[in-house]
DNA sequence: AAAACTTATGCAAGCATTTGCAATTAAAAC
DNA sequence: GTTTTAATTGCAAATGCTTGCATAAGTTTT
């Protein structure tokens, strides 16, 4: 609980206003333990303020992926999923079969970035990456 | 032109019924030199044939990706991309800055696959894969 | 502290895509 | 060749997300 002083203190670093609507929507990243949907903080928000607009948290959103405060991944489900930077990257393996969500360590991924800029001079953004497949039980 | 009829007898092998909006989209697929849009393929199956909704042609596209005839890329700008299977598999490294789009072979992330297999036991999905990033230019 | 400027929000409309349902079309059974 | 059954479509509404615009709130200048 009560980790987005972090967050709170890197927004208003940065010149940005403090409003209720993004302190809300703040310390709904930040408490909440797994990967979070716009929707999901939404209706956290209007929980405490009731008049928000779900647009405020989607450009909330935006700013927080401007300034690498969270990242961004769609692992599938229609919706896109957030998470704080600061809480670690990983990446997902997403079963198109059974929906199973395998976590995979950053560290995986490390050698095809280093690859990518050697060969290609590209900085690939490979924080918080969802892989598409299916899992042994799927894959009989 | 005119290389539908892979898609086409692909189809009606499977016992799938081979309607005039069908052969349409499929032919828009097969012939288009790019990655298509479903707006793009919509487009184009109108002017031939006026009286069909956009969500034939969305439907379509799920038929085809299930039978792993077309495979479906998100490579920004809000709208998905098609591409034939048989047109063979290769990935795309996204600048998230200026858009550009640097193809890439599909034995570059080969390895990563193997990996996956071998370490996870998870068949990953990596035939049309887009990594965002930075390209050389953007990255100053 | 009022005026001028900038930033942030709410609202409504828009976009790409999906879905439920009833109507149409084709295939299978008789 | 009807009747029964199943597949496919069109339509309209819904979903997740984005955007334009007018209002509101906060800053800066004077």
């Amino acid at each position: 609980m009560r980790q987005d002083g972090d967050l709170i203190s890197r927004l208003s670093e940065q010149g940005y206003r403090l409003t209720p609507q993004r302190m809300l929507v703040l310390s709904a990243i930040a408490n909440s333990d797994h990967h979070i949907s716009a929707e999901e903080i939404y209706a956290q928000v209007v929980a405490k303020y009731p008049y928000v607009n779900i647009s405020t948290v989607y450009r909330t959103l935006d700013l927080l992926k401007r300034l690498d405060l969270v990242t961004e991944t769609d692992l599938g489900g229609g919706r896109v999923r957030y998470h704080p930077v600061d809480k670690g990257h990983h990446h997902h393996l997403v079963c198109q079969e059974c929906g199973a969500i395998i976590d995979l360590d950053e560290s995986v991924l490390s050698s095809l970035q280093s690859h990518l800029l050697r060969e290609y001079k590209f900085s690939a953004d490979l924080r918080h990456l969802a892989i598409f497949g299916r899992c042994t039980n799927c894959n009989q």
